[in-house]
This record gives structure tokens, sequence and C-alpha cells, in this order.
DNA sequence: ATATCCCAGCGT
DNA sequence: CGCTGGGATATT
């Protein structure tokens, strides 16, 4: 038979890594015209892969001399939306990642969801999402509430940032504002976009309280890939209204949105660090207001930096929330509290940094200082909460052979390994560890001596000084099992346990409202950070640290004890005053000197080997043209801070631009090798 | 993903 | 000189 049948060239991307130097899209033959967004399975050199079809065509002409292979197999027409593609676009050329990978993560396994039960979430069922709650909203929360729902009127721009303090009533804004905007348009759509760790069950109630449960679909990593599949679907097809997510929630195909929403909008886990596409859900999603040409809501009550000086430009939209209530609510409680105690040892809210140095002058070896020590009797005595942090997990800092007084190094990483109560030292890196009876690898001494703190040895310290109390740890090792986590959560918040000693991974997502004291063990730890954004870790940590005593709601006023060896330290003051704006100001000062962000863009660079010698022959050779480029900087390659992981070596360089990426950078960028990664506005650059 | 090419390192 | 293993490479 004579092929009368009209052929079309396709333009496919492969779902694969395609070097970035090549095109991204191969041409295929089809017996057919195929819309964009078309999942196919196409041969590609001798295997079979699943491509996107990103265009139909008829001229054969270009391509006259490479024969063409025909396309295997038509998954499913417009599998993804136009929508999709244009974002999937922008994210490959603004990470500098393949394009082909980056639409992987827009494709999900396509496995039935084999169990039919419908929510499996902690959402309240049955009635409990009918019945819409009344919420009263003070003046304020109103008045941000038209704000967003009327952002067509706003003449100046539709993204916002709220800015107002925890318990300033932030969720209920972001609720009220669905509500308003749907029963303006019914088949709206809308992101709600979470940090992993407050992406809780508790936090869930609060959404699903307001909306039907066969609305609201909830997109984390921990859900099964039958059961994402299964809300990819719902949100495809618009069943699904409300669409809450952490960071991988940015790839689903929405219909149409109304409105989205990034909570706790500092918060560093929306940044992928770990693996291609090196994203910015925060960016991405500004991405997707413009593409939906919806209003977008940044919302947290420590701002990024970034965030806030955009906010101060008018390039957001900056809506400022009033504490709720809580000046009244805390002079009453102190009041109350005056009445009924004898002494209040605790002013509300009180914010109390203790000298170190003076400890040790007086003989007190402890890591818990006086101070602490009569505050966490005091609180025992009335049976109320307390929760020490320190951000060491293990019991040590570091080990040091007593006899070669040489640190205890893991032997594939540059890392001091951590000596962690079962006997073994451990490597936080590549989870190597020692045996039972390690050696120091310079001397063969088996003594080793502990420096510096961890959550178990403020654990067996607690332990020791108050033998009757109940005392819980958690941090990384202990968060393993949810479970386990879950049940300390509840015995806490039942009054089973008074003392919690944790990391910072408690600080967050965590409601806990009988918490009268918290102690920060040592904030030195904390302070030392070699990185542009230490200094902001440190102030959200200390305040969000502290916000976990002194909430509206609460039984007792609270009060933070924060030990240091430096209580002159300017951070130390600025945290300890939980202010801000005035933070800000410092801040963005010394970002400007040393031309940080938001006054730069940073690329960070960086190479890893087995062999040191072309770890460093590599990244001179890539930093030779980058020296000579116009309109950027960059740093001599460096030892990066961990300058060996898992028997590989690395070195970094750290590269400076304003606003876009120079055509010649690009160049470069498209050009690296393997043992390269490059991460576009990293959050670190350690 | 995977066949293929290239080269260093090694033994004959 | 050939054999081998590891790493880079290309894919329509």
């Amino acid at each position: 038979m004579g092929d009368k049948k009209p052929k079309f060239i396709l333009d496919i991307v492969p779902l694969t890594k395609i070097p970035l130097t090549r095109n991204q899209s191969f041409c295929y033959i089809s017996g057919e015209e195929l819309p964009a967004g078309t999942l196919v399975s196409v041969p590609l050199f001798r295997r079979n892969v699943e491509g996107i079809v990103l265009k139909s065509r008829s001229d054969f002409k270009r391509f006259g001399n490479i024969e063409l292979k025909k396309i295997n197999k038509i998954l499913e027409r417009e599998f993804l939306t136009p929508n999709q593609l244009e974002l999937a676009q922008f994210i490959s050329d603004y990470y500098i990642s393949p394009l082909g990978v980056v639409i992987k993560n827009f494709v999900p396994r396509r496995t039935k969801a084999r169990s039919i039960k419908h929510e499996t979430y902690n959402l309240p069922t049955g009635q409990a999402g009918i019945k819409q709650k009344n919420i009263t909203l003070t003046k304020e929360q109103l008045a941000a509430v038209e704000k967003i729902i009327n952002w067509k009127l706003g003449f100046r721009n539709w993204k916002f940032l709220l800015y107002g303090p925890s318990s300033s009533g932030k969720t209920e804004i972001y609720i009220h504002s669905i509500l308003e905007l749907l029963k303006k348009d019914k088949i709206l759509q809308f992101l709600i976009l979470l940090p992993e760790k407050t992406l809780t069950p508790q936090a869930m109630e609060r959404y699903g309280e307001h909306f039907k449960p066969e609305e609201v679909v909830i997109l984390s990593s921990n859900i099964s890939k039958g059961q994402y599949y299964s809300s990819w679907q719902k949100i495809k097809s618009g069943e699904a209204k409300i669409i809450i997510g952490t960071r991988m929630a940015v790839f689903v195909p929405f219909r149409k949105l109304g409105l989205i929403i990034v909570d706790e909008e500092q918060d560093i886990s929306y940044k992928q660090w770990d693996m291609n596409p090196r994203y910015d859900a925060r960016t991405v999603a500004e991405k997707i207001a413009e593409i939906h040409n919806c209003p977008i809501v940044f919302g947290s009550a420590t701002p990024s930096v970034e965030s806030y000086y955009r906010a101060i430009n008018k390039d957001l939209q900056l809506v400022e929330l009033p504490v709720l209530n809580l000046k009244e609510e805390r002079r009453k409680k102190k009041e109350e509290n005056n009445k009924k105690l004898t002494f209040c040892f605790l002013v509300p809210a009180s914010f109390c940094v203790v000298d170190m140095r003076l400890e040790r002058l007086n003989k007190n070896q402890s890591c818990i200082s006086k101070k602490l020590k009569s505050e966490i009797a005091y609180a025992l005595k009335n049976k109320l909460q307390t929760i020490l942090f320190i951000n060491r997990q293990g019991m040590s800092n570091f080990s040091v052979c007593d006899s070669c007084k040489t640190v205890l190094k893991c032997p594939k990483c540059d890392r001091a390994l951590v000596y962690d109560n079962s006997g073994k030292y451990r490597c936080i890196h590549c989870s190597h560890k020692t045996s039972i009876i390690p050696s120091c690898l310079k001397c063969k001494g088996i003594i080793f001596k502990n420096v510096g703190l961890g959550t178990q040895k403020v654990e067996r310290e607690i332990s020791s000084l108050f033998s009757g109390a109940r005392v819980a740890r958690i941090d990384s090792q202990t968060i393993k099992s949810s479970k386990y986590q879950e049940e300390i959560y509840k015995k806490f918040s039942q009054g089973k346990i008074d003392i919690l000693i944790g990391t910072q991974m408690i600080s967050k997502g965590w409601d806990l409202p009988n918490v009268a004291l918290v102690g920060i063990i040592d904030a030195d730890n904390m302070l030392t950070i070699p990185d542009f954004s230490g200094s902001v870790r440190f102030f959200q940590n200390i305040v969000q640290i502290s916000g976990r005593v002194s909430r509206p709601g609460a039984k007792f006023p609270g009060g933070v004890v924060l030990q240091t060896y430096q209580p002159e330290n300017r951070l130390i003051k600025l945290a300890s005053e939980r202010n801000w704006e005035k933070f800000f100001e410092f801040e963005i000062a010394e970002r400007k000197a040393l031309n940080l962000p938001p006054f730069a863009k940073i690329i960070k660079l960086v190479f890893q080997d087995y062999s040191f010698k072309r770890a460093e022959a590599e990244t001179n050779r890539i930093y030779k043209p980058l020296r000579n480029l116009k309109n950027i900087s960059s740093s001599e390659p460096q030892d990066a801070y961990v300058s060996k992981i898992r028997g590989r070596f690395r070195k970094q360089i750290i590269i400076k631009y304003k606003k876009e990426i120079p055509p010649q950078l690009r160049k470069i960028l498209n050009g690296l090798g393997q043992g390269w990664i490059a991460d576009v506005e990293p959050i670190s650059i350690l």
C-alpha cells in the first residue's frame, strides 16, 4: 500500500537526562497529529522511554538526511496541560536543569490506587466538612481579606506579603479569602503550600473544617504513588478545589487557580537542594500565579530578608497584622497570676539571657545554669511544662583522642564523628559507624573525650538534676519513626511529660499550649553557622523557639532562658528583643555591604571527585573563563564546607550576578560535565 | 538505561 | 602487546 496517510513530525522531550549542551527535544514520526502535552512511548537509542509531545508539524524538509524513528505508542493525549509545559520550560531554564528531568516531576506514576479508600488523611470526616464554622475576624483580618479578594482592584500588584506574628490569625485570613473567592467563582481551585514540618494532621484539621472532604487533597512525600495519582486526577478533573501540599505540589495540573498561598514563606524547605531540578517552590509558585493570572500570598511572622526587601520596594504588597489582642491577654494573665502566686518568677513572655561565663566563674560546670535550674524546678513544682533546645544531636560536638588530641573523624568524610550512646561513633553524612571500640586513626589510642553538648548529654544531666521529672528526647534519631514522634506529642500534650529535650525539630508545627518555660542551652552553637543566611536562621530559630511559650490561650505566661558565652553579641541582643524590623535593618545593611541576596543573585557550583587533584584541576579549568566574564563575580575554587563526603572531595565556586544569568555564563553552565552540581539561588553557600 | 568507546593500569 | 575495569559519552 502506498502510504498516503499524512505523516507528522513530533517534537518530543524524552523523560530522561539529556545533556544541556544538546537540544532537549527530539523529532519522531507519527501517523497522526498529537496535541502538546501528550504522553507517548518512544524509542531512544536501543531502549524505550516515555516522552511528552511539545509540538506537531508536517514539514519534513529539515530532517531529510536523518532517518527519524516512529513513536511506539500513544499513552495519553493532553496528559500535561499547556500551563504545565510552560512552567516546566521555566523551571528548566531558571534552574539550569535538563527539561526531561524537570518534566519527569510533572508525570505521576500511573499506578491505580489499589484500595478504594477515598480519604485516608486525618481530615475531619462526615458532617464536619460541610458545617462552615463561623469565623469571627478582627478588623485587621477583614481588611487583609478584602485586599486579597479584591486583588484586581489593586493597581500595583497582586502579590502579597502577609506579615504578622504567629497567632495573629493568618490561617483565618487564608480560609476566609478562599471562601469569598469561591463564592464569586465556584470552579476556582486553590493552592496552599506548607513546609514539610507544618503539614501535620493538626494543621490539616484547620483547613478541613471549612471544606467538603472530597474537595480537599493533600500532597506530601509520604503518600503512596497510587494515592498521589488519584489526587492528581482529581485536580486535573477539577473535582479537587483545595490543594494543600509541600513544595512538590507545584507540579500538579491545576485547571484554574483562584489564589496561591505560601505559608511560612521564610521556610528553607521550599528549596530543593539535594537533587535536580534544584527548584524553589516560592519562585515556582510565583510563576504559576503569573501563568494563571491569580493572586499569591506569602505569609510569615519572620519573613525572609528577600521578601521583606521586595515588600519595602513595593514589589510585593505588604499587609501587616498586629498581634491578636495578645497584649491585653498578657496583661490580664499577669494580673491573674499575680493574684494566684505569691511570687511570679516569670514575667510574662520574659526573655532572660544568662551569661555562662559567670556560671563557670562561680564553679558551676553543668550545662544548666543556676537560673535555668531554678526555673525548671519552679515549673516542675507548679506542674508546668518545659522545653529545652539544643541544636546538636548525640552526646557531643566531637570527640578527641585522649593521647594525641586528634579529633575522631569519619574515614570517608571530612567530618567529626559523634558519639551516640550506643557505644559507637557515627557519621551524620554517610552513616558510617565505628566498632564498639574505635581506635584513633593516628596513634591507635582507644580513649576519647567528648567535647561540647548534645541532646543525649543534656538528657542525662537533667535526669540527674531532677530525678523525679518525666523527661523525653526528640531528635533526628528518635524521630525516625513517626509513631514514636506522635506518641511523644500525645504524651506531652496530655501533660505526661514534664521536660522535653530536642533539636530545632520541635520548634515548628507542634501546638503545645501548656509550655511555660523554654531553655536554649547553647545559643553560641547556633551562632557559628558561617553562611550568608546564618544570622537570619539564628534569629528565626530564636523567635520560633520563643513562640513555643506565651501564646494566647496558654494556661500560663511563659519565659525564655537563653544561655550564652557572649551575651554582648549583637545578634543575641536583637534576637532577645525579637524585633524583626530592627533585625532586618541590621541584616539588610550587612547584605548590601557584602553584595549578598537580595542585592545579588547567587549560583553555587560544586564539583566532586574521588581524586583531590582532579577536583582541583577541573574547578580551576572552569574558573578560568568565569574570571573574565563581565557583570558577574566569581570566587576562586574553594574547599566546600564539608570538603569530603563518602570519599569524594568537594570544591566549589560561588558566582554572583544581578537579576538574570548572563548568556555567556549560561553557556558555561550548560557545558558543565559529570560531577558538577549547579545550585541556582541556593539556601546556603556552605 | 545502556552499549560503546577510550584509556590507564596491569600482566605476559 | 593484549586484556580488563572504570568512566565518559551519546541517544531523533
